[in-house]
Parts: structure tokens; C-alpha cells; sequence
DNA sequence: TCCTTACTGAAAATAATTTTCAATAAGGAA
DNA sequence: TTCCTTATTGAAAATTATTTTCAGTAAGGA
């Protein structure tokens, strides 16, 4: 189902600043601060205002379309959600993300987690963070300069 | 090891405020903000300048005696950290927080995960949400109602 | 007790986000 | 197609969150 029809069901209209925000977001490999998203679009010719910016990822977020990640320090940025996928392993020296999926191993930590503490588990956020292969060759090379 | 010793360890002193904030954290069972750790400060009779809230929490980072815990929604509060155990639970209805300890389980989709993407994995954040066993009674309570 | 300097708190500066509101434009109805 | 309703936009203002600056205070070693 595509942007315009997810968007006319509920009621809401296919508009230029949620084409452009979404395809901003299709083309990112990282996480992108409502303000990074606002200067691309300038970059692109198709500038988006910055208050639009924050209400089209409101909506984006309702549809599932994108999400919210979570970095250590730096609080959150946004990225396209795939569906079926829900974590992100993020590269702690370029930021880029890539999709994982983790259901399995984590079903079985959850249902341990409910018996132990009586809370029912309904939810989770998992990130990973570390080294993309990029930023391994980079670093590798720079030690034999 | 206590505050004293390992703020002096680190060539920086004991004050009042960080007593304050830290004991603030302690008595705390929901993640705080530096805005509510404000608050609370002044409700104790010991009102903490709010720039030194931000100022102490840092430093407490440092010191790993607190964490950082993220929402799906409202970015992050603070809270006390229980050394070795680095993973929390939050009630999605009264903000409860428990820590939970993970790492056998995680160690394996990491694994997983580092070879099937050639990423260097090592650092990691989970959340859970769900409902507290107090939630739940008071759920139970109000549909018999 | 003294002295150095880390630390505090108030104010100001900056940054991030939300609200308000008039003008615009999406898209169903005629 | 044209019209009409109303969802949506963007600029400005308001609000909230965070950081910086700086003079005065106080921790804690000498």
C-alpha cells in the first residue's frame, strides 16, 4: 500500500512535504534529526518547513512508516521502518544504521523477565552499537599509515 | 566505594548538591528528568539550582552511579544504576522501573548479529515495557467495576 | 587556619519543540 | 471540470530544554 492511499484512509492528504520527507528518509544510511531532514530539503530544491518537518514525522511515526532511534548520548533520530523489523545497529563512528531482526532470542529473554518479575512484557527497544565494516578497513588502515 | 571517595578519586569534591541529587535518585522508582529532580529538591527543603542538576547528572554519569533510560515517546530520564545490571523495564502506565539483568541472552543474538552483518558489536541497549503487577490489579479492578 | 581552585547558582545565550493563525491546496461532490 | 470544505502549510511567536558565562562560595589539602 502506498503513501497516498495509507494517508486517505485515515482520513489525511498526500501532500509535497510528506513525499519529500519520506523519500529524504529512503535515501538516508543514518538516523536524521528533524533539523538534518529540514537542511536536506533545502540541499534537494524542495525546501520543507522546519514546523512541517516535526508534524510530517508525527505522521510518519502514526503510519508505521518510520521510527524513532535512540543513540547512547544524542537522543533520538528518525529512520524508515521496514516492516517485520524493529532494531537497529548503529555505527559509532559514522552513524550508519542497518536493520535486524531479533524476535526469536528475544521472546524467550522476555517470557524469563515476566515469569521473574510479574510485570507482563509487552513492548521492547533494542539497539546495537558498534563497528560497520567501513569504519574497520578505515580504522585498520590509519594504524599502518 | 562511596560518593566521597569517588569524587576525590577523581580529583573532584563532595558538595551538597550532588549529595542531594544523588539520594533524590535513590529514593526515586520512576526514571526522572532534570526538571522533576528540580522539583523534588525543592520539595525536600533543599532546593538544587537546576543548572546544577544538569552539571551533577553529568558527573554522575561519569562516575556510572546513574543511566540514562529512553522512552518510545519522551526521550530520556535518569535513573540509579546497580552495577553490573544495565537493562530496565518500565511500566507503560505509571513509569515504574525495574532493573533486569540480560546478558546470556544477548550474547548470542549479538554474536549472531556481528556475523551476519560484519559489524564489530559492542555496545548494546534494551528496554522492556510492560505492566507492573500494581497496574495490572488496578485493571482488573476497574472492568469489575 | 589558609589557600587554591573546583563548584555553585543566577542570568544570558542558544537550541529544540510546540502553538497560533492566516493563506493555501487536496480531493470529494456537483 | 469547477466548486467547496477543511486538512495542511509555513511564518512568527511562545514555550521548553539545554549550555555557557562569570562572579562569588566553599571543599579539602597544605
Amino acid at each position: 500500500m502506498d503513501l497516498q492511499t495509507k494517508l486517505n484512509n485515515e482520513g489525511m492528504r498526500m501532500t509535497r512535504p510528506r513525499q519529500v520527507v519520506l523519500s529524504i528518509l529512503e535515501e538516508a544510511t543514518v538516523p536524521l534529526s528533524p533539523q538534518s531532514i529540514h537542511q536536506l530539503s533545502i540541499g534537494a530544491g524542495q525546501e520543507i518547513g522546519l514546523v512541517s518537518v516535526y508534524r510530517t514525522l508525527e505522521v510518519l511515526m502514526e503510519l508505521a512508516l518510520v521510527r524513532k532511534v535512540h543513540g547512547a548520548d544524542d537522543c533520538h533520530g528518525y529512520v524508515i521502518a521496514s516492516p517485520g523489523h524493529h532494531h537497529h545497529l548503529v555505527c559509532r563512528e559514522c552513524d550508519r544504521a542497518i536493520e535486524f531482526s531479533g524476535k526469536e532470542d528475544l521472546a524467550k529473554l522476555m517470557a524469563r523477565i515476566q515469569k521473574e518479575t510479574g510485570y507482563i512484557v509487552d513492548g521492547h527497544m533494542l539497539q546495537l552499537y558498534g563497528l560497520c565494516p567501513e569504519c574497520q578497513s578505515k580504522m585498520k588502515a590509519s594504524v599502518n599509515e
